[in-house]
DNA sequence: ATTAGTATACCGACCGGGCGGTATGCTGTC
DNA sequence: GACAGCATACCGCCCGGTCGGTATACTAAT
């Protein structure tokens, strides 16, 4: 079986959680094998039992954190919201609540990644943006049910507004780094708030 | 004196040139001093006499980008314009056009180099978040001067909005990087767009 | 006018260390 | 005894950085 003790999961899964939090801290090309070995507590031998190179274990750290930012925000309340606009704001304030705790914690790995290797590493850059677009399809779909209800001669499409989300919390991620403060993260996410309840005329629903 | 015949500058400036192309094309942390070097046409030698090591090299570039940056915004011709709104809004459509040609072109060395070196290299990341910040602080002076004309009483501070636009931007970079295309850049930048626009319920203006 | 001194700009061989990756062996489980 | 799941030792390469040296130019004393 694959999981183990609850603090002693198999190499593996070590491996990729602390890809996760050393990646993310340090970025992909300054994150060395041995120092990953070192934070997961494995040695090289398991690193390459488990993986068949460094960018092997990018591609897979991708997906992990796609499962796990996945998972967090389908358990969250918001999505519980019968209105799909309600969804689509809940989401963004759950966003703005994410900033919270330390930077490594909280950024996404995938625009992380993609920053440095999208010329380099083409299959890192794929990965990243089939875990990002798809995610911004996921919030589009609210999107468009709520445009549906809401604003249906709006000049805007679901798929764009989607992007634009995800957009501003990777935008807002590069600034808080820049920072070295969540708070302006937290600011723009405000922004990108006010700005859909703009386009859904929110003034018009109770709040 | 420093320059010498337009397609021959000294030794450092060409350095400097290469290394935004590089760097903004496969991060600070993969680009080899040997690298740069050889897209520089220069020696090593050459190299650690202009600068003491490639941290510096970094510093010295996100000044050369700063200043590049400002000398091709402070020349646009929506700069002439009298009414700070229209500057402000001439400034994102400008910003939109930018978008076209290869992305290591047009993409920022700063919030590029500030993702992978925020933890590590302090210096790095100090140097970036003033250049960005000073940035984000001119355009919230158009935005503090509109403000006053068309919106005195918005919720939001000009000095925020500021660094929304520049958030916008920098999540622009990482989905166009992403996904290899700066389509996606650009309507981002039209969303941003419409924004500003209904903060300053820009219908009441003539267009 | 010559010379000596000094600073700048640049060259390229070289170095130690850390890198990604490999080869091989051990150990428990089915 | 086959195989998954590791551990350990090791390899060759490339990295950032050093260093001794050269070419050129400017300054100032003779």
């Amino acid at each position: 079986m694959k999981s183990q003790v609850a603090d002693h999961p198999d190499a593996r899964t070590r491996l990729l959680n602390a890809a996760l939090r050393v990646i993310r801290a340090k970025g992909y090309a300054d994150t060395s094998v041995d120092e990953l070995c070192r934070a997961a507590g494995v040695t090289k031998g398991a690193f390459f039992h488990h993986f068949k190179t460094k960018e092997d274990l990018a591609l897979v750290a991708a997906d992990h954190f796609a499962a796990m930012a996945a998972g967090l925000i389908t358990a969250a309340p918001f999505n519980q919201a019968s209105d799909p606009l309600d969804r689509l704001l809940g989401y963004i304030e759950f966003r703005g609540n994410m900033i919270r705790g330390e930077l490594p914690d909280c950024t996404c790995l995938l625009g992380t990644m993609v920053q440095e290797t999208y010329e380099t590493h083409p299959a890192i850059r794929v990965a990243c943006d089939k875990h990002i677009s798809e995610h911004a399809a996921g919030v589009a779909r609210d999107i468009a049910a709520a445009k549906v209800m809401y604003a249906p001669e709006a000049p805007w499409s679901a798929e764009s507004l989607g992007l634009f989300t995800q957009a501003v919390l990777q935008g807002a991620f590069v600034l808080a780094k820049a920072k070295n403060s969540a708070d302006v993260a937290f600011d723009c996410i405000g922004h990108l708030m006010r700005y859909v309840e703009g386009l859904f005329s929110k003034q018009t629903r109770a709040d």
